[in-house]
RNA sequence: GCUGUGAUGGUGUAGGGGUUAGCACGACAGAUUGUGGUUCUGUCAGCCCGAGUUCGAUUCUCGGUCACGGCCCCA
């Protein structure tokens, strides 16, 4: 038998119509904070990627020939396409602009859980304009998704790339890669910053001519942990050291003020400075939102400030602000969470709207019906038509396997008397009922 | 990139070098030609793929594929 392609999955009717709410929850979020939804195609350019990530991520793309022999890619993200789509379409529209987009994204990886090769990324970005209040106004809306959601265990953590690179380049690291090197000392320093390697942060230090007494400070700076108040420690750290300047910092407190005041108090919100997103073009802000007891693929949310428009002859529009969230993963958090609590209703308002009425046509010509169902479904009613012609106790047994909530039984007597047999399958309850769509509804 | 474990009907599983390969759920049909979730009966449906060892492999060995984990990485 032919199986799906590895790292890949099936959504079967009861599975989608979960994840069709949760894109919905995601959706009403960013339309009330002013995003609106956008779509790119599922293969770019191979150029498109490179340009932004570097030769690096070929590797992990699924990348081809067309017919023309034009080099393509099925996406592995959806900032760049975003972005593109912007240079190419909407540089004439009012800025900002708030774009939000949902689709699959490829990467060929080894997969696990949270883990795909095929995965779904939910994202917004805001673009053209900048600073703590463009910043701000992200961040909430990502606590505001999260919130929704009903998601109770995860943190939020948030710094700023700005405050250690200045820092470091203050003291005398250079941002520049010194040949045959794979990367600036400043990179360095901030590896063995995140990783707690002190001997190898002092080793750096050493060898570029600083005085090793500086690790301590920058230890201390990245070892800051809190909330909010963590901005006054860090102040005094830095301003202990030379040439370094603190407007970065106070952007952040701004940040962190709007945001309080903008979205609800997330469960734990840390301010870190030694969060790095991954790669180099983010340029301010970054944060990430992780899921403790989902371990070593917790991270089910990140972004942050970065620059990108300048690669599609936009610089104006650079810095700009987004985050991506991990649709499978908060879904995976979602899923263990109810399980955990015996719930059945994993994203909120799954099992709205569930109603449904199984016709059984009983004992008579089925087109004597048709248009009867015809009508309730274009009065919005969810109307599924037993088509096999089983007997009653069978067809009983049909509305229960397919969830119905109500059966309209319609035999040769019920068409004499001009009325059909409503029977409401969790009470129990049945009565007849005049055969009209009206009386109908009024009965449900 | 490194590494551990596993693969039996649609689902979940038992077993084991020669078996009618067992059980549960399921779907379908009947008991029940105007009323479901219970019960009874019947039917459907399975040893991942390839090579090797063997008189004989679903079982043992190797390879592949797929699945589930732990590291590394993660736009």
């Amino acid at each position: 038998m032919v199986q799906r392609p590895r790292g890949t999955r099936d959504f079967t009717p009861k599975v989608m119509n979960r994840r069709l709410a949760f894109e919905q929850l995601l959706e009403k979020c960013a339309r009330r904070s002013g995003f609106n939804r956008v779509q790119t195609p599922v293969f770019e350019s191979l150029e498109l990627f490179t340009a932004k990530s570097g030769q690096g991520v070929i590797s992990q793309l699924y990348g081809f020939e067309d017919k023309g022999g034009r080099p393509l890619t099925l996406r592995p993200e959806l900032t760049a396409p975003v972005m593109r789509m912007i240079a190419e379409e909407m540089r004439n529209d009012t800025k900002p602009l708030r774009l939000s987009y949902f689709g699959q994204c490829y990467r060929y990886e080894e997969f696990k859980k949270g883990r795909y090769r095929e995965f779904f990324q939910y994202g917004v970005e805001l673009v053209g304009a900048s600073g703590p209040l463009a910043e701000a106004e992200v961040i909430a809306l990502a606590i505001s998704m999260l919130d929704a959601c009903g998601l109770k265990d995860w943190q939020i953590r948030i710094g700023h790339v700005g405050i250690l690179k200045d820092a470091l380049s203050g003291l005398g690291l250079s941002v520049d890669t010194p040949e045959g090197a794979s990367e600036p000392p400043i990179a360095s320093a901030m590896r063995f910053l995140d990783k707690g390697d002190d001997k190898g942060l002092e080793a750096l230090l050493e060898s570029n001519g600083i005085p090793v007494q500086n690790a301590a400070p920058l230890r201390a700076l990245s070892d800051l942990e809190g909330g909010a108040e963590t901005i006054g420690p860090a102040r005094e750290i830095l301003s202990s050291l030379e040439g370094v300047s603190l407007d970065a910092l106070d952007d952040l407190q701004v940040t962190l003020d709007s945001v309080a005041a903008l979205a609800p108090a997330p469960p734990s919100l840390a301010v870190d400075l030694t969060v790095a997103r991954g790669l180099d073009y983010y340029t301010g802000m970054v944060f990430e939102v992780i899921v403790p007891s989902m371990g070593g693929e917790g991270q089910v949310l990140g972004g942050g400030s970065y620059k990108l428009l300048h690669l599609f002859g936009l610089p104006d529009l650079d810095p700009c602000c987004g985050f991506g969230l991990g649709f499978d993963r908060v879904l995976l958090a979602l899923e263990a969470q109810a399980t955990a609590e015996g719930r059945s209703e994993v994203v909120p308002g799954e099992l709205d709207d569930m109603s449904m009425i199984a016709c059984i046509p009983f004992n008579i010509d089925v087109s004597q019906v048709l248009p009867l169902v015809g009508e309730l479904r274009a009065k919005g009613q969810r109307v599924e038509l037993e088509l096999r012609g089983r007997k009653i106790g069978k067809a009983m047994n049909w509305a229960n396997g397919i969830g119905a909530t109500t059966t309209m039984v319609i035999g040769p007597r019920d068409l004499e008397q001009g009325q059909c047999m409503l029977k409401n399958l969790e009470t129990g309850e049945q009565q007849a009922v005049a055969l009209s769509v009206e009386a109908i509804i009024e009965a449900l």
